[in-house]
DNA sequence: GAGTGGTCTAGACCACAGT
DNA sequence: CTGTGGTCTAGACCACTCG
């Protein structure tokens, strides 16, 4: 199909530029897989390895597009998807550039409990309450759910490495009370909400501090009184109804968040 | 806090369609600002003011771009912009949804000055620290730069309704030092970067708590000890090359983070 | 002027949801 | 089945940067 296009490809620009030797491209048209995140993905392990040189220039969207057998909006769209990530930058009139540092972390609802997982910190909860209550009026207005029909109230005690990090309540309304019924001390709550059928969409997150109470720094093995990082959310399903009011309490000794955010 | 009026709203999407009044076309093919910026701006403020109806769905997109005079990828791409801001839901084979409530808010580098003021409190600065001095060596490694080139320093009381709210320490390179020379105690330290040529890119923010010092807590008016809010981010031009280094402490009873998180 | 990314078009085919 | 959004193509013209 394309085969010609090769030997145009070299453009001796004479060593000034630094040479990005691409990976072989090994596109799967028949998968699942949109061929803009194959290339995303490919471009993201070449930069993350080191084939693609931090700081140098990609060549210009047009000869990539011929190199990966792509047309130049599937190009543009994979580059996009680094962009808004943060690992490259492009410039009208110059070229795209891939960024210097590990600047970059993908914006994520977090969760808590894969972020200590993938850090390495052995994350388990143990699950202090599991039941349906009818719920104090505040949670009720946030869940849009009348005060006298009862909501699923989960109280968790996260720990890391053995130490106990944060309390965090959740509260659900009742069609997801199901989720109550699988096994919390391992895993996140996100997983158990994806597993019953709930498609998370946007969450609104607060994040704050307070002094702790004499009972949550007892429980977090803290003095008392010991400052606590705080973290109210609320998350809407793909309908745009609450899934979830989550109350959580961290001690600020052992967990700050972190947050990438790109300007567009 | 948001009224509870629409509590008891019920969904009965089934079969039933309303009929979106889409506001007369007004598109600018001359302009500067892209026609997919346009059309998604005409559909944000449809929304805000009740047009478009929170909860129905949108007709088509071809249907769309037929009306709106533009193709259907430009469509697409105005779309989508709304739905990367969480305004609106799309579902492959069913239809772009608009949500049901006020749930998003756009994701941005946060200035907290311009926050206080969309809210109408009344931000203004008193300059505690305006200087060009050798920096400590951990901001010398935050900002990559060595330890005997100078950086500005800036120190700022950031003010709320004649309240004191926070104490912000910024460190900025060398190159950037006449950001110092302007007006610091009205606009935001973010304007003014930009109006020195900065191109701001990428930020990384950690937020966590601690009890405040004495001197802080003094400084801003409260007990000692009381719990602060802390914030320190790195801010990246375009270029990739750290700008900005702040460490950010707030009244803990005063302030919190708000972010929206959207899905993808 | 040459090369780059930014925008836009007019189609095409596909996967998915609801009938 | 029909209608929806999701993906992809092969062009085109423009605005911008830089030598």
């Amino acid at each position: 199909m394309a085969s010609d296009d090769e030997r145009h490809r070299r453009q001796s620009t004479a060593g000034r530029r630094i040479r990005n030797n691409h990976p072989p491209i090994t596109l799967d048209r028949v998968s699942e897989v949109p061929l803009y995140h194959q290339l995303a993905e490919h471009m993201r392990m070449a930069i993350k390895r080191g084939s693609l040189v931090r700081g140098s220039r990609l060549r210009n969207e047009i000869d990539l597009a011929k190199a990966f057998g792509v047309s130049r909006p599937t190009t543009r769209r994979a580059i996009q998807e680094l962009v808004d990530q943060g690992l490259l930058i492009r410039k009208r009139g110059v070229g795209t550039q891939i960024v210097n540092d590990e600047i970059a972390r993908p914006i994520h609802l977090s969760s808590l409990y894969d972020d200590l997982k993938s850090d390495q910190r052995n994350p388990e909860s143990k699950v202090l309450l599991n039941q349906v209550v009818l719920p104090h009026p505040a949670v009720a207005a946030k869940l849009l759910v009348p005060t006298h029909e009862p909501v699923l109230h989960l109280r968790r005690l996260r720990m890391a490495d053995g130490e106990p990090l944060a309390i965090l309540d959740n509260f659900l309304p009742y069609r997801l009370r199901d989720v109550g019924n699988t096994d919390l001390s391992v895993g996140s709550l996100y997983h158990a909400m994806r597993a019953a059928g709930v498609r998370m969409k946007v969450a609104n997150q607060r994040i704050g501090a307070r002094q702790g109470t004499t009972k949550e720094c007892s429980l977090l093995n803290e003095p008392s009184p010991s400052p606590m990082v705080t973290m109210e959310r609320l998350t809407h399903d793909d309908s745009g109804k609450p899934a979830e009011w989550a109350q959580h309490v961290y001690r600020a000794s052992k967990y700050e968040f972190s947050i990438t955010l790109v300007v567009k």
